[in-house]
DNA sequence: TCACCTATCACATTTGAAGGGG
DNA sequence: ACCCCTTCAAATGTGATAGGTG
């Protein structure tokens, strides 16, 4: 069903350029259409959209040239089942302002660089049946963006620290329609939420943190914390690292690292990590979990908090240690709290209590001074520190 | 000369397609 | 035909450094 390059080359490739003089250059307006009635597109992974719409998107862009991600991927309705469209999309200057970022923010920093003149995207499955586009998704993800003026490979080029809206063109691909004329039947959409300021390097961090979290091929940054504490935990323990414990750590836990001495006077968390989708999420029932010690006095030991971050936006504090005799949600901040530490030694009979969390049974126990390092693991039986 | 901003490159890591062997 | 394994190109953000500008 799909049409490939050689076919649109033959029957219209000259025409979609000759397409470029009715296109609009008004990036504002959402929908534009000509001779075509009834078409709907909806923009795939909406929510991701929104997501980095509202921290200001960025798209690198660089002389081999970069894909966009998120990826510019739709689901179209109303089309006729058997007459043939091309989809194609093109990106258009917001304004006429080239933008900075500063004060984590951005703002208008001068004039825009002349505009280059734009290149179309066709899909590579174009012309195709209506049949075709509206039975499954239609992905722009082979759209690459560059900064190389004299782009030999078509992507589509652009100034950094300029501000684009992407648009889709759907235009009928047949005779009737008055295909390459000026009578051409088309149709336009932009989505709001896919404007995209264009940068060489991330200036804010909060997209560099989306784009690791949500791009697979990104995988390789996340949890940067487990190689961490993988590292401080091959040190001596004059060594470690502590983080102090009201760090922001959004994420899961799921690998533990304790110190076998901590400073005092302060909660530390000295925990983190997660990598696996769905570890510590399991584990504790769907809410997000932290752990972090607390030091006695004499600085001799820990003990183990669990924080879980509760739907109220507080914070509660569990502590499931048999020396607290509390297994209950504390609802107060960890510092208020008396230190309590692991009374017993190895192979004591104390049991420590974590039968607040019923999958969660640890196979040993903690000593005071002890260190100890392991994980815990994503499968209730093999929990193992 | 200096500070600041932006661009570029090598790098480590992950993904996923392709190909070979059993 | 199917499965498993290996290989490799492509994609990705990081961090150091280079280059441009005022």
């Amino acid at each position: 069903m799909a049409c490939g390059e050689g076919e649109l080359s033959s029957l219209a490739k000259g025409n979609v350029e000759h397409l470029r003089g009715h296109l609009s250059d008004d990036p504002v307006s959402l929908t534009s259409h000509q001779g075509i009635e009834g078409i709907q597109v909806f923009l795939h992974e909406k929510d991701l959209w929104t997501k980095f719409h509202t921290v200001t998107t960025e798209m690198i862009i660089t002389k081999a040239g970069r894909r966009m991600f998120p990826s510019y991927k739709i689901r179209v309705t109303g089309l006729n089942p058997k007459a043939k469209y091309i989809l194609l999309m093109d990106i258009v200057p917001v304004d006429t302002h080239r933008y900075k970022f500063a004060d984590n923010k951005w703002s208008v920093s001068g004039k825009a660089e002349a505009a280059i003149l734009g290149r179309l995207y066709v899909h590579p499955d174009s012309p195709g049946t209506g049949l075709h586009w509206m039975r499954q998704l239609v992905s722009f993800h082979k759209l690459k963006l560059t900064n190389n003026h004299l782009d030999p490979f078509g992507h589509i080029i652009l100034n950094s620290m300029h501000k684009y809206q992407p648009r889709l063109h759907i235009i009928k691909a047949d005779e009737k329609s008055g295909f390459g004329s000026s009578n051409t039947a088309f149709y336009t959409h932009s989505f709001p939420e896919t404007v995209f300021i264009a940068v060489t390097s991330y200036q804010n961090h909060a997209i560099t943190q989306l784009k690791i979290e949500n791009n697979p091929f990104a995988k390789g940054f996340r949890g940067n914390e487990d190689l961490e504490m993988h590292r401080i935990s091959q040190m001596p323990s004059k060594e470690y690292v502590l983080v102090p414990q009201n760090t922001t750590r959004p994420r899961l836990v799921s690998s533990v690292q304790f110190p076998n001495r901590l400073p005092h006077s302060a909660p530390y968390m000295a925990v983190r990590a997660s990598t696996e989708k769905g570890q510590g999420k399991d584990l504790f029932s769907g809410i997000a979990v932290r752990c972090f010690c607390l030091t006695d006095a004499d600085l001799s030991g820990a003990s183990v908090f669990l924080q879980q971050q509760q739907h109220d936006g507080l914070p509660h504090f569990l502590c499931p240690t048999l020396t607290c005799e509390r297994n209950q949600p504390y609802g107060a901040e960890p510092a208020c709290l008396q230190p309590c530490m692991f009374s017993s030694s190895r192979g004591d009979t104390d049991e420590t209590d974590w039968s607040f969390y019923p999958e969660c049974l640890p196979q040993q126990r903690f000593s005071t001074g002890q260190q100890v390092s392991g994980s815990l693991s994503y499968r209730p039986d093999s929990l193992d520190f």
